[in-house]
DNA sequence: CATTCACATGAATATTGGCTCATGTAAGTA
DNA sequence: TACTTACATGAGCCAATATTCATGTGAATG
Protein backbone atom coordinates (compact mmCIF):
# COMPACT_ATOMS: atom_id res chain seq x y z
CA UNK A 1 0.00 0.00 0.00
CA UNK A 2 2.76 2.27 0.34
CA UNK A 3 4.70 3.76 -2.70
CA UNK A 4 8.32 3.61 -0.85
CA UNK A 5 10.52 0.75 -0.85
CA UNK A 6 10.78 0.59 2.54
CA UNK A 7 8.88 -2.60 3.94
CA UNK A 8 11.31 -4.48 2.03
CA UNK A 9 13.22 -7.16 3.68
CA UNK A 10 16.37 -5.11 3.90
CA UNK A 11 15.21 -2.27 5.23
CA UNK A 12 12.68 -3.99 8.04
CA UNK A 13 15.75 -5.90 9.17
CA UNK A 14 18.06 -3.12 9.28
CA UNK A 15 15.66 -1.02 11.72
CA UNK A 16 15.37 -4.11 13.56
CA UNK A 17 19.49 -3.95 14.16
CA UNK A 18 19.58 -0.29 14.39
CA UNK A 19 18.43 -0.42 17.93
CA UNK A 20 21.78 -0.92 19.84
CA UNK A 21 19.94 -2.53 22.97
CA UNK A 22 18.32 -4.78 20.52
CA UNK A 23 21.82 -5.76 19.09
CA UNK A 24 23.20 -5.60 22.63
CA UNK A 25 20.41 -8.51 22.85
CA UNK A 26 20.72 -10.23 19.84
CA UNK A 27 24.52 -10.64 20.15
CA UNK A 28 24.25 -11.71 23.82
CA UNK A 29 22.16 -14.49 22.38
CA UNK A 30 24.88 -15.69 20.01
CA UNK A 31 25.47 -19.20 19.54
CA UNK A 32 23.86 -20.44 22.46
CA UNK A 33 20.49 -20.41 23.46
CA UNK A 34 19.87 -18.97 26.44
CA UNK A 35 17.07 -17.36 28.84
CA UNK A 36 15.38 -14.55 29.03
CA UNK A 37 16.91 -13.56 32.76
CA UNK A 38 20.60 -14.22 31.44
CA UNK A 39 20.02 -11.47 29.34
CA UNK A 40 18.46 -9.18 31.99
CA UNK A 41 21.61 -9.71 33.78
CA UNK A 42 24.33 -9.77 30.91
CA UNK A 43 22.69 -6.49 29.86
CA UNK A 44 21.59 -5.11 33.42
CA UNK A 45 18.14 -3.88 31.13
CA UNK A 46 15.01 -4.22 33.32
CA UNK A 47 13.03 -7.04 32.04
CA UNK A 48 10.06 -5.40 30.63
CA UNK A 49 12.52 -3.61 28.53
CA UNK A 50 14.20 -6.97 27.57
CA UNK A 51 11.03 -8.73 26.30
CA UNK A 52 9.84 -5.84 24.80
CA UNK A 53 12.95 -5.88 22.17
CA UNK A 54 12.93 -10.40 21.98
CA UNK A 55 9.65 -9.66 20.84
CA UNK A 56 10.71 -7.26 18.12
CA UNK A 57 13.67 -9.69 17.25
CA UNK A 58 11.05 -12.31 17.22
CA UNK A 59 8.31 -11.19 14.55
CA UNK A 60 11.61 -9.82 12.90
CA UNK A 61 12.37 -13.83 12.46
CA UNK A 62 15.85 -13.27 14.28
CA UNK A 63 15.42 -15.31 17.31
CA UNK A 64 12.58 -18.03 18.31
CA UNK A 65 11.71 -19.11 22.03
CA UNK A 66 11.20 -22.27 23.45
CA UNK A 67 10.31 -22.92 26.84
CA UNK A 68 11.89 -25.34 28.68
CA UNK A 69 10.39 -26.20 31.96
CA UNK A 70 9.88 -22.17 33.52
CA UNK A 71 12.41 -20.91 31.66
CA UNK A 72 11.87 -19.30 27.89
CA UNK A 73 15.11 -19.86 26.15
CA UNK A 74 16.01 -17.95 22.92
CA UNK A 75 18.64 -18.74 20.20
CA UNK A 76 18.89 -17.32 16.92
CA UNK A 77 16.70 -18.49 14.01
CA UNK A 78 20.01 -18.56 11.94
CA UNK A 79 23.64 -18.51 13.15
CA UNK A 80 24.70 -17.09 9.21
CA UNK A 81 23.68 -13.75 10.43
CA UNK A 82 26.54 -13.92 13.16
CA UNK A 83 29.05 -14.30 9.90
CA UNK A 84 27.39 -11.37 8.63
CA UNK A 85 27.52 -8.91 11.46
CA UNK A 86 31.10 -10.07 11.88
CA UNK A 87 31.71 -9.09 8.30
CA UNK A 88 30.20 -5.76 8.63
CA UNK A 89 32.69 -5.21 11.71
CA UNK A 90 35.75 -6.46 10.07
CA UNK A 91 35.04 -4.45 7.34
CA UNK A 92 34.72 -1.67 9.62
CA UNK A 93 37.28 -1.45 11.66
CA UNK A 94 39.65 -2.17 8.65
CA UNK A 95 39.01 0.96 7.19
CA UNK A 96 40.82 4.10 8.15
CA UNK A 97 39.32 5.46 10.98
CA UNK A 98 37.18 8.76 11.71
CA UNK A 99 38.94 10.63 14.24
CA UNK A 100 36.84 12.79 16.87
CA UNK A 101 38.68 15.95 14.62
CA UNK A 102 36.51 15.10 11.24
CA UNK A 103 33.33 13.21 12.99
CA UNK A 104 32.43 15.51 16.11
CA UNK A 105 30.04 18.46 15.50
CA UNK A 106 30.06 20.33 18.77
CA UNK A 107 33.88 20.64 18.36
CA UNK A 108 33.96 24.20 17.47
CA UNK A 109 37.62 23.93 15.87
CA UNK A 110 36.78 21.64 13.41
CA UNK A 111 33.59 23.53 12.88
CA UNK A 112 35.25 24.77 9.18
CA UNK A 113 37.82 22.23 8.67
CA UNK A 114 39.11 20.96 5.80
CA UNK A 115 38.00 17.32 6.56
CA UNK A 116 34.14 18.85 6.39
CA UNK A 117 34.70 21.23 3.50
CA UNK A 118 33.79 19.74 0.04
CA UNK A 119 37.11 18.52 -1.65
CA UNK A 120 37.99 19.93 -4.80
CA UNK A 121 38.06 17.80 -8.23
CA UNK A 122 39.45 18.24 -11.64
CA UNK A 123 36.51 17.89 -13.70
CA UNK B 1 33.22 7.44 28.68
CA UNK B 2 30.27 5.58 28.37
CA UNK B 3 29.62 2.23 30.21
CA UNK B 4 27.49 0.65 27.33
CA UNK B 5 29.29 -0.85 24.48
CA UNK B 6 26.80 0.95 22.12
CA UNK B 7 29.58 3.27 21.00
CA UNK B 8 31.58 0.69 18.79
CA UNK B 9 31.49 0.90 15.03
CA UNK B 10 29.29 -1.82 14.83
CA UNK B 11 26.66 -0.44 16.47
CA UNK B 12 27.47 3.02 15.23
CA UNK B 13 27.17 2.25 11.59
CA UNK B 14 23.85 0.19 11.95
CA UNK B 15 22.42 3.10 13.25
CA UNK B 16 22.65 5.06 10.67
CA UNK B 17 22.07 2.09 8.04
CA UNK B 18 19.07 1.38 9.73
CA UNK B 19 16.63 4.63 9.11
CA UNK B 20 15.32 3.54 5.80
CA UNK B 21 15.49 7.32 3.97
CA UNK B 22 19.15 7.17 4.71
CA UNK B 23 19.49 3.75 3.35
CA UNK B 24 17.91 4.24 0.37
CA UNK B 25 20.02 7.36 -0.66
CA UNK B 26 23.26 5.10 -0.05
CA UNK B 27 21.87 2.56 -2.31
CA UNK B 28 21.02 5.18 -4.95
CA UNK B 29 24.44 6.38 -4.69
CA UNK B 30 25.76 2.84 -5.74
CA UNK B 31 28.47 2.19 -7.68
CA UNK B 32 28.93 5.12 -9.46
CA UNK B 33 28.98 8.86 -8.23
CA UNK B 34 26.02 10.96 -7.99
CA UNK B 35 25.16 14.66 -7.36
CA UNK B 36 22.89 15.31 -4.31
CA UNK B 37 20.13 16.88 -7.33
CA UNK B 38 20.16 13.11 -8.88
CA UNK B 39 19.33 11.76 -5.13
CA UNK B 40 16.63 14.72 -4.91
CA UNK B 41 14.88 13.60 -7.98
CA UNK B 42 15.63 9.70 -7.19
CA UNK B 43 13.99 9.69 -4.00
CA UNK B 44 11.22 12.41 -3.87
CA UNK B 45 12.75 13.38 -0.50
CA UNK B 46 13.14 17.41 -0.55
CA UNK B 47 16.71 19.32 -0.33
CA UNK B 48 17.08 19.95 2.89
CA UNK B 49 15.92 16.12 4.16
CA UNK B 50 18.94 14.49 1.46
CA UNK B 51 21.40 17.21 2.68
CA UNK B 52 20.81 16.22 6.64
CA UNK B 53 20.89 12.66 5.82
CA UNK B 54 23.91 13.02 3.64
CA UNK B 55 25.67 14.79 6.35
CA UNK B 56 24.99 11.46 8.40
CA UNK B 57 26.25 9.40 5.72
CA UNK B 58 29.51 11.22 5.44
CA UNK B 59 30.19 11.39 9.65
CA UNK B 60 29.68 7.69 9.93
CA UNK B 61 32.53 7.35 6.91
CA UNK B 62 29.72 5.53 3.91
CA UNK B 63 30.30 8.65 1.51
CA UNK B 64 32.77 11.09 0.57
CA UNK B 65 31.53 14.85 -1.49
CA UNK B 66 33.36 15.84 -3.89
CA UNK B 67 32.54 18.88 -5.80
CA UNK B 68 32.82 19.64 -9.86
CA UNK B 69 31.79 22.63 -10.95
CA UNK B 70 28.76 23.53 -9.49
CA UNK B 71 27.83 19.76 -8.49
CA UNK B 72 28.61 17.90 -5.23
CA UNK B 73 28.49 14.56 -6.51
CA UNK B 74 28.83 12.09 -3.41
CA UNK B 75 30.00 8.40 -4.23
CA UNK B 76 30.65 5.19 -1.68
CA UNK B 77 33.40 5.71 0.15
CA UNK B 78 33.88 1.65 0.02
CA UNK B 79 32.12 -0.14 -2.65
CA UNK B 80 32.80 -3.52 -0.63
CA UNK B 81 29.87 -2.20 1.45
CA UNK B 82 27.17 -2.64 -0.94
CA UNK B 83 28.61 -6.79 -1.06
CA UNK B 84 27.66 -6.67 2.45
CA UNK B 85 24.42 -5.20 2.31
CA UNK B 86 23.71 -7.48 -0.65
CA UNK B 87 24.92 -10.34 1.38
CA UNK B 88 22.26 -9.54 3.84
CA UNK B 89 19.85 -9.35 1.74
CA UNK B 90 20.18 -12.52 0.24
CA UNK B 91 20.06 -14.18 3.85
CA UNK B 92 16.53 -11.91 4.28
CA UNK B 93 14.96 -13.25 1.10
CA UNK B 94 16.84 -17.20 1.37
CA UNK B 95 14.69 -17.71 4.85
CA UNK B 96 11.75 -18.84 4.98
CA UNK B 97 9.49 -15.72 4.95
CA UNK B 98 7.49 -14.74 7.75
CA UNK B 99 3.92 -14.19 6.64
CA UNK B 100 1.65 -11.73 7.84
CA UNK B 101 0.01 -14.31 9.96
CA UNK B 102 3.03 -14.26 12.24
CA UNK B 103 3.95 -11.14 12.36
CA UNK B 104 1.05 -9.12 12.47
CA UNK B 105 0.36 -7.43 15.77
CA UNK B 106 -2.95 -6.03 15.23
CA UNK B 107 -4.61 -9.38 13.65
CA UNK B 108 -7.29 -10.76 16.41
CA UNK B 109 -7.05 -14.22 14.74
CA UNK B 110 -3.20 -14.73 15.49
CA UNK B 111 -3.19 -13.53 18.59
CA UNK B 112 -2.98 -16.70 20.40
CA UNK B 113 -1.85 -18.32 17.56
CA UNK B 114 0.52 -21.68 17.17
CA UNK B 115 2.67 -18.93 15.70
CA UNK B 116 3.28 -16.61 18.94
CA UNK B 117 3.14 -18.89 21.73
CA UNK B 118 6.08 -20.69 23.04
CA UNK B 119 6.68 -23.86 21.83
CA UNK B 120 7.42 -26.47 23.83
CA UNK B 121 10.59 -28.30 24.13
CA UNK B 122 11.33 -31.52 25.59
CA UNK B 123 14.24 -30.93 28.70
C1' DC C 1 27.90 42.24 -10.06
C1' DA C 2 23.27 40.79 -9.96
C1' DT C 3 21.10 36.58 -10.47
C1' DT C 4 20.37 31.83 -10.55
C1' DC C 5 21.48 27.21 -9.44
C1' DA C 6 23.25 23.70 -6.25
C1' DC C 7 23.81 22.57 -1.76
C1' DA C 8 24.69 23.20 3.49
C1' DT C 9 23.33 24.41 8.11
C1' DG C 10 21.22 26.03 12.65
C1' DA C 11 16.99 26.29 14.88
C1' DA C 12 12.27 24.99 15.42
C1' DT C 13 8.85 21.51 14.95
C1' DA C 14 6.89 17.00 14.30
C1' DT C 15 6.90 12.19 14.75
C1' DT C 16 8.75 7.90 15.45
C1' DG C 17 9.84 4.59 18.53
C1' DG C 18 12.06 3.16 22.90
C1' DC C 19 11.00 2.83 27.77
C1' DT C 20 8.14 2.09 31.75
C1' DC C 21 3.92 1.07 34.48
C1' DA C 22 0.50 -1.84 35.57
C1' DT C 23 -1.10 -6.08 34.90
C1' DG C 24 -1.71 -10.81 33.09
C1' DT C 25 -0.37 -15.72 32.22
C1' DA C 26 2.22 -20.07 32.62
C1' DA C 27 5.00 -23.23 35.30
C1' DG C 28 6.80 -24.96 39.42
C1' DT C 29 6.50 -25.61 44.64
C1' DA C 30 5.04 -25.88 49.49
C1' DT D 1 -4.54 -23.95 46.14
C1' DA D 2 -1.85 -20.26 47.52
C1' DC D 3 2.50 -18.47 46.41
C1' DT D 4 6.65 -17.51 43.89
C1' DT D 5 9.34 -17.27 39.78
C1' DA D 6 9.77 -16.34 34.85
C1' DC D 7 8.17 -13.85 31.24
C1' DA D 8 4.60 -11.29 28.06
C1' DT D 9 1.72 -7.45 26.75
C1' DG D 10 -1.14 -3.16 26.08
C1' DA D 11 -1.15 1.71 27.03
C1' DG D 12 0.87 5.86 27.95
C1' DC D 13 4.93 8.73 28.54
C1' DC D 14 8.79 10.90 26.84
C1' DA D 15 13.17 11.52 24.58
C1' DA D 16 15.74 10.83 20.50
C1' DT D 17 15.72 11.91 15.90
C1' DA D 18 13.72 12.83 11.45
C1' DT D 19 11.64 16.64 8.97
C1' DT D 20 10.92 21.39 7.85
C1' DC D 21 11.89 26.42 7.80
C1' DA D 22 14.63 30.19 7.07
C1' DT D 23 18.76 31.44 5.62
C1' DG D 24 23.63 31.30 4.12
C1' DT D 25 27.53 30.10 0.88
C1' DG D 26 29.99 28.84 -3.38
C1' DA D 27 30.03 28.45 -8.36
C1' DA D 28 28.55 29.58 -12.93
C1' DT D 29 26.30 32.88 -16.21
C1' DG D 30 24.53 37.01 -18.28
Amino acid sequence: MQRTPETSPLFQALKVLGEPNRLQILLHVGLECCPVTDIINATGLPQTNVSFHLRVLREGGFVRAERRGPFVYYCLEDPELLHILHELKEWLEARPLLTAETTSRQNPASKHSAQNRVEEVSS
